[in-house]
DNA sequence: TTTTTATTTGCATATTTGTGCAAATGTGTA
DNA sequence: TACACATTTGCACAAATATGCAAATAAAAA
């Protein structure tokens, strides 16, 4: 496995290991439409400045995804790539093969 | 969710979330049999002490186990419990999801 | 015993990271 | 226009983190 495949790997974990970030994910998880930063405020006791800082980390990971509306961005999880990915580093660490892809 | 499972979830990713500690994941996860630090350190340039450091936060977060062996320790991969660590966070991000209402 | 090997720990340090506040930017509304 | 709202950015700072080196510890080998 080469490096850069590694380090891709390091950059989405460590984006979703931090308490703040993975809350807000999970906000996301729970909410059946996109949300903008406001509403996705309530679920850490942080200031939205700092809001605003963690869902740039999981947009650059392609965790989420972002549509302007208005003076608002909406945001909606990628969930097809980020359950993928888990277990696709799931699959390796258990039978160490990688997942087949359809 | 309560917090304290999102910091517990958070704090295994964060411990996988980094490079060196990935690689020393995935060489484990390609040995078939448990190995020791110095082993271990081949796929990571730095020094010995910096394994030793990254191979406590895997093993602090059920990550690895390790048996002493005379003067060596030696390390396996908690296979099992990683796997179904990130599969379970997999299945919650990609269906967890409120039941659209007709 | 002394020496070698494996690992951990103490210390110093450079870098990264999370954070809050205030200001700036962008955009809808009165 | 002026104002309100949503978000980002600049700045400062404290805390966490990764790292290397040297010393300490532990145990096998000589």
């Amino acid at each position: 496995m080469q490096n850069q495949d590694v380090q891709k790997i390091a950059d989405l974990l460590k984006a979703l290991g931090e308490f703040n970030r993975l809350s807000l994910v999970y906000q996301l998880c729970q909410c059946q439409t996109p949300q903008n930063a406001m509403c996705l405020c309530s679920c850490c006791s942080v200031d939205a400045s700092v809001v605003s800082r963690h869902l740039k980390v999981l947009k650059q990971e392609g965790i989420i995804e972002l549509e302007k509306s208005g003076r608002e961005r909406i945001y909606s999880l990628n969930r097809e790539y980020v359950a993928n990915s888990l277990r696709e580093l799931a699959d390796l660490i258990e039978h160490n093969q990688p997942v087949e892809k359809p």
